[in-house]
DNA sequence: TATGAATGAGGATTCATTCAT
DNA sequence: AATGAATGAATCCTCATTCAT
């Protein structure tokens, strides 16, 4: 019984993941819990409400990203930038982004924000500090820079976008402009 | 009496903007009205509905971006982009763009936008030509890339996530990946 | 000037009626006023309100209706009959008693009304007692019976349905049934 | 829940057809689903749009009709139409003629239509081959003219109307006029 | 527990009517 | 006097949420 629970968890939040993706936020609970094969009221005794829902999308999605960010600790700082970047192509963080920016924040998404902020910043500082980063932004400003390049639609590791970026902070040399 | 009517025009198009921007596009139309400080049959009586509005929106931005593509034609390639890139950073793009995500394209809005591709993929084969950027991605590629820059909340000319891909775009090197 | 208010006042009514005749009960004042090529501001002028136009239309089909009766006092009952059928078949009678059914009488319609049905009770009464119809029924009764065959839309004066009738009217012998 | 979702349904049809009867065609959604003692939206449940409930309303009274015509197939013609004329004073016949006449026919309704007056027809042609009927009108007229009859508001069986009209019709004379 | 029917507040849109020009 | 822009109440319809089965 528990897992019939879990399991009706899983496709309910798979199927609001798609039909996000495929007609935007404005899919309605009944669609969803249809895309699930369930009634609404299933529904709901898994997420008191909308917005429960989308947070909670919101709030797995970012927890894989902490969690990632996490495990390549160990790795040098280049080398795991990278692979978080081919990390997140994979995920539907733009998306994500997107519904979450209907609502303000959580306090336990806003934790994670935070956390993953400071992960990724760490990573930078010590890239930069590696001379593997150029050194005239900020940490802060780089993971901004970052953010856009990784929640986007379509973002790929290996996109002229992500490759540009990649390739204009590896450096050390000032601007061209 | 005319007059008076393209002033309302102006105000509705001038709310709208603000209240998106500040609450997203699930904006009512009455409050828009509202904020406009017209009944909202007024607002009908300019848009015949709410994607009118939204089109509307959309399609005089583009064309004032067109506009500035076309006017800058006699520049160096380079100077052009730059000049591009700062118009921008005053236009609500981002917005815009999510706005007209909501909706497939109206015809016109589609031949603005290719019109707006054209100038820009012109701009930078020229660029290209001329040395001033790098050739291993066609100009479709980064035409891609520079509307990714311009459509974000927020951007401006000199921010780092733009400075970054001037400064990756200026070169003519390979990948530093 | 005061010619000028009278056409405008005729081109009203004829737009009505082509509308209402065309499109049902449900057009709108701002149809009515542009197929009379005229502002909605003009048409209020002429009538203070919707009811009031509708009340005008129904009034002058009503009006020429019994003057139509009263010319026809001087014929023999039957062949007055078959005047008031044939003068009805190109009159909006269906379009006018459909309209109406919309509100209560004003009371000058209901006057109208009344003395209609004065004019064709007497009509009938004559008829039967001139043994040109039949007897079995009140006048009224067939007054109402007549405006049946009367109302409908594209009613004319040899339709099957009006030769029937009258050929059912015309006798004297009791029920088929 | 099966049955009173059934319940609700026909209360919300019985709402409908009284006031359209009492109050015409423009009665509001909420009042109907006001008379029925719902909410708008169990009404918009059943029915999707106002639309879907007149068009139910008009295609359940007209397949009832249907089967009337059908199961009396086995009589004599005459007896038959008689039948039908009594069956149709107990139904709310005009009122879904002059609802139906709002909308463009259904499909569906179309189809009821053409089977009415095929049966019908063919009822009257039988008839005319047992002299039961006139024969100097096609049986396509005579339908028309049965089908006035029979779609006005407070037609009985025995009103003078179809009194006279069934008496014109059960001879084989000509007309009177 | 799962279901889907019921609810009703809220948003889009229309249109009779008023009023500034 | 004529015009048509402005108004907002009224209507249709949607959808998040609750609740009876």
């Amino acid at each position: 019984m528990r897992a019939d629970a879990r399991r009706n968890r899983q496709r309910i939040v798979g199927a609001a993941l798609g039909l996000f993706a495929e007609h935007g936020p404005g899919v309605s609970m009944e669609e969803i819990a249809q895309a699930a094969d369930l009634g609404v009221g299933t529904l709901y005794r898994h997420f008191p409400d909308r917005r429960a829902l989308v947070e909670d999308i919101a709030e797995s999605t970012l927890t894989a990203l902490r969690d990632q960010l996490c495990s390549s600790r160990k790795m040098g700082p280049w080398e795991a930038l990278l692979d978080m970047v081919r990390y997140c192509a994979g995920q539907p963080l733009a998306l994500v982004t997107s519904l979450a920016a209907t609502a303000p924040a959580s306090p336990s998404r806003a934790r994670l924000t935070g956390e993953i902020d400071a992960l990724l910043t760490d990573l930078i500082k010590r890239a930069q500090h590696e001379n593997d980063m150029r050194s005239d932004f900020t940490p802060e400003q780089i993971a901004g820079l970052l953010n856009v390049a990784i929640c986007r639609p379509g973002a790929r590791a290996d996109d002229p976008l992500t490759t540009v970026l990649l390739d204009g902070l590896r450096e050390t040399r000032p601007t061209a402009t």
